[in-house]
Parts: C-alpha cells; sequence; structure tokens
DNA sequence: AAAATAGTTGAATGATTGCTCAATTGTTCA
DNA sequence: TGAACAATTGAGCAATCATTCAACTATTTT
C-alpha cells in the first residue's frame, strides 16, 4: 500500500472511498469543469457576460459600460473565447461580441437562485 | 463627461450602452455570483464536490480519494463551507461532509453539458 | 491523565491571475 | 499613402490563491 505516501492518515471507511471511486465522473471532465466555472468565477467577466446576455456588445462600448480600458476588457474577452462562451463579429473596424450559447445564461440563472436563497435563508 | 476618465475611448452605441446598462442585474448580484463560480473554479474543490455529491465523506476519506493531505482538504472544505455549498456533521473524532443543497449538483450537471457539447463540436 | 487519532488553523511560499502600459495589427477614410 | 480609430497582444507588476508545514483543538481510549 503506497496510498499513505502523501495522506497522513488511515483508511477510515474504506467501502465508501472505493464506492466513491468508481462512481466519480472522469477526472478529465471535472478538470474541465473546474476550468468552465474558473471563466465566469471574475466579476469582471461575469459582468461582461450579463451584459452580452442583454445585448450584442462591441469592445469599446463594453469599456464604457463597466468604466475599465478596451485593453483589459479585451483581455477577458480572450478568455471567453477560448472557453467558447462568447462568439465576434467583424464590421468595419468594430468587432461586436455576443454569448456563443445558451449554457450560461442557464448556468448563471441556477446561480443567482443559489444566492439568492442563501441570501434569505441564513444570516452570515 | 468624466466617464472618458478610465476609458480611452469614444462610445460608439450610446443607446446600447444606456439600454444594456439598465437591464443589467444588481452589481452586487453579479459580484456574489461570481465569487459563488470562483469556488467551483478549482479542480481539488470540483473533486470534493462531485465525491460528496455520490456519498457523504469525511475529510480522512477524501484525503485517501484525492490523494492529499487532510490539511490540504480542511483549508478547501473550509471554502466551501463559506460559499454554503457543504455541510458538516460530528460523529466522535469523525467529521463528515455532505452536500448543502441540490443546487450545486444541478449546475455541475449543466456545466457537463456544455464543455461535452463543446468537446463534440468543435477541435482546438 | 496521557496517548492516539481526526480535524482545524495560521504563516509562509510558489504559482496563478487581472490589470496596466506600450507597441502592434486591422480597417476606414481623407 | 498616411492619419485616425478599434482592437489585440506581450511583458511586467501587484494581488490573490492553493498547498505545505507546524502547531493546535477536540474526542476517544487506555
Amino acid at each position: 500500500m503506497s496510498k499513505k505516501d502523501v495522506c497522513d492518515c488511515e483508511v477510515i471507511h474504506a467501502d465508501i472511498v472505493e464506492n466513491v471511486r468508481n462512481e466519480m465522473p472522469d477526472e478529465t471532465d471535472i478538470y474541465n469543469l473546474a476550468d468552465f466555472f474558473k471563466v465566469l468565477g471574475d466579476s469582471t467577466r461575469a459582468k461582461i457576460i450579463s451584459a452580452l446576455d442583454i445585448s450584442e456588445m462591441c469592445v469599446c462600448d463594453l469599456a464604457v459600460l463597466l468604466n475599465m480600458t478596451k485593453s483589459a476588457i479585451s483581455h477577458q474577452l480572450r478568455a471567453l473565447r477560448q472557453a467558447n462562451l462568447v462568439k465576434q463579429r467583424r464590421e468595419g473596424k468594430v468587432v461586436f461580441y455576443s454569448l456563443s450559447d445558451d449554457h450560461v445564461k442557464s448556468v448563471f440563472e441556477l446561480g443567482l437562485e443559489h444566492i439568492k436563497e442563501k441570501q434569505s435563508g441564513g444570516q452570515l
């Protein structure tokens, strides 16, 4: 048994651990999922997504709306693009961004439900 | 007009910007939502949640399952606890953790749909 | 009371990350 | 062609964060 190399404790419930190990989603999927949430887990990117959920916008519009530089917005749009959350459309000098699918909207709405519930339910 | 203090560009579509500004969710909500996703956006915490979704587990079990120290697991459980994602139950020396509500499960499943779709649909 | 085990906590550290700044690309218009 | 503007990019910096390490609390057992 070499599992104790890293873990500094005995297995308490070997049966549970084995069962969970077999039932757990593929490690790669979990990793990708965490990366997906990581992209959503920044307030600037969350604002961008909330905005694009209402209307297609160009980089400059987003910069004015969020009171940030075009550069900062562009950097974050890059992250959103790489995660397949937004798509772009060029019209002359202007690049318009919009959400690339409906999943994000659903995920956002579910997340909002969660935080709203915790706001009223428990006190911090 | 003092908005140009930060943004280094002219407003391209003032009407769109104003409309979006009025329609956007409350800034506080977006901020809390981003914090919620930030907690999910780490592979260790995502694994813990995936595991607890299958069975209640103690810190030691999780440490063995994920091949990490109890300390590292405990630190992450603290983050999950503060975000109201997990709850604890003590039984003697052992503390059992479990998911605190169903929202997380739904959010995870939606997120998985998203990444599965992108896997088959587009190539990197 | 003392030993043993499960879990928590705080400080320290190495890695990641968001923004700024400066330079560059791409497009339009004179 | 060159000036003007939208957007992108890379390097650098400060802040955040995940893990380690060591010390500590809590509970059980002898």
